[in-house]
DNA sequence: GCCAACGTTGGC
DNA sequence: GCCAACGTTGGC
């Protein structure tokens, strides 16, 4: 009888809804934003927007079903030079339908959608903080101990990503940012 | 600008 | 339901 092939020791990473699962009071999440569309200091400016464009359904589903009102986000420029973790957010209220998908014409016109079915939700998002010292992807990575973060990641694309709340805090602490 | 890694679409 | 083609994301 041929041996088992050992078993393999790599930890399996857990995945955005494992990582889901083990909120507390309070959700943590990442969200990809390019600064030259809306970066940091649009929201800034702003203090709160309509989290729009969300067009793909795990992000959809994230959002709809796992955000809370409250919860803290790592808010990640990409596509920017460094790609990095610039600042903290926070979620405020409920999901409701994103309003871009019923403008014909608009990017992010979604022609199947009724208002009676909408297929694409937001959140609404405020600034909550810039870091003083901005957190690169190239460190993230560096870091063993996020090495479960879904942004640190190859080929992890979505946009809006669950974050545990030990890498929270850790990136928090790495920004020089002291408990939010 | 390149291109790997995805997600979506649509023919069959 | 399969899968090739296509479009997009986003680091590098």
């Amino acid at each position: 009888v041929p041996a088992k092939p050992p078993k393999k020791k790599a930890p399996k990473p857990p995945t955005a809804a494992e990582i889901v699962e083990g909120f507390g009071d309070r959700g943590y999440w990442l969200l990809k934003s390019e600064p030259d569309a809306y970066g940091l200091d649009d929201l800034e400016r702003d203090g709160k927007a309509a989290w729009t464009g969300v067009r793909n359904y795990q992000a959809r589903n994230l959002m709809r079903d796992h955000m809370r009102d409250g919860d803290l986000v790592l808010y990640y420029h990409s596509n920017a030079d460094p790609p990095a973790v610039v600042g903290l957010a926070r979620i405020v209220g409920d999901a409701y339908p994103d309003p871009l998908q019923f403008q014909s014409g608009h990017k992010y016109f979604d022609p199947k959608a009724t208002k009676d079915e909408p297929r694409w939700l937001l959140r609404d998002v405020a600034f909550e903080a810039r870091f003083a010292d901005i957190v690169p992807l190239a460190d993230l990575k560096d870091d063993p101990a996020l090495e479960d973060m879904l942004v640190t990641r190859r080929g992890q694309r979505l946009s809006v990503q669950p974050v545990a709340e030990e890498d929270f805090r850790k990136v928090c602490q790495m920004a020089g940012y002291d408990q939010p």
